[in-house]
DNA sequence: TACTGATAGTCAGCATACTGAGCAATATCG
DNA sequence: CGATATTGCTCAGTATGCTGACTATCAGTA
């Protein structure tokens, strides 16, 4: 058999499984609770408030199924609003409350730490590079997963 | 915000969300129904006959409370045999079936080829690259995560 | 041998993620 | 306008992955 350091879907696994164990770390040793996809939809919709949910999906990459619980358990924490949009009676307009704001402002120390964290490992120019290298595989195959990104927002 | 292009988490994520809808596309196109977790357990018992859940765990870097579902779809789908083992009753001996092998054997095409569409936006260089940088990042966290890679059989 | 600690496996509970299906509402086109 | 297609969201079902707890067993030691 290969060896696993020879497959790049082993390596990809491995290197977001620590990501996330940082992350959590992190997040939690600042005193909340809040998982890697809770806080990049609190982080979007702050930047784009009233947004509907599946705009949100495109713009982090995730799926729509996904998201209907991500907005469940952020609205049940109370850093979130999800009301019926008046343009679109389908739609769901997502609005961040001020205990979600303040969230957001308290735990961003800690999130940029786990960013610095998970590339120790690597020099500045590595980790640069390494940044480089992902966004460019990720971009060729944007396609190729159900819950590509969508940069548009409307 | 910082971008998402810029949150190496993010990024991680994305690749590895690729990743795996690769490989998923291409293992059910050649007709099988195989996840990557399940895949490299497999390989992984096909190379270590005897082995057990704790150590199989270590090897691909997976938590024990995972593999313990993982190995029980496998023996469900004939593809493994799993026997307490007779040196310590505590734990489990993992043998691969006949069937377990030529499925394997079936399926190593399409996961080789998943390996390489994963990265096809780069030239093989970069693809080097990009394994060299993640192979780094990972073992500078190995300890971070609660399964990290154990690379002793015994 | 009795005690203590560590280890193998499982389980309950929670949170992603996916597939596929379904409903309600909107957009499009004849 | 009316039929059709599309879109926004949700749900059921399945499979990872994690935390924390539990049982059974083993290993080391007083």
């Amino acid at each position: 058999m290969r060896d696993n350091n020879e497959m790049p879907g082993h390596l990809a696994r491995r290197f977001q499984q620590i990501a996330v164990a940082v992350f959590l770390a992190e997040v939690s040793e600042a005193g909340f609770d809040l998982t890697p996809v809770q806080y990049a939809a609190l982080a979007s919709i702050k930047a784009n408030p009233g947004i509907d949910q599946a705009t949100l999906a495109g713009l982090i990459a995730y799926d729509r199924t996904t998201i209907t619980g991500v907005v469940d358990r952020l609205v049940q924490k109370n850093l979130l609003e999800r009301r019926a949009s008046s343009r679109d009676r389908r739609a769901r307009e997502l609005e961040i409350t001020d205990e979600g704001k303040r969230t957001l402002r308290a735990i961003t120390p800690a999130v940029e730490e786990a960013q610095r964290l998970m590339l120790r490992g690597l020099s500045p120019k590595e980790a640069a590079e390494l940044m480089r290298l992902m966004r460019k595989a990720i971009a060729a195959g944007n396609e190729l997963s159900r819950a590509p990104l969508r940069e548009t927002t409307g």
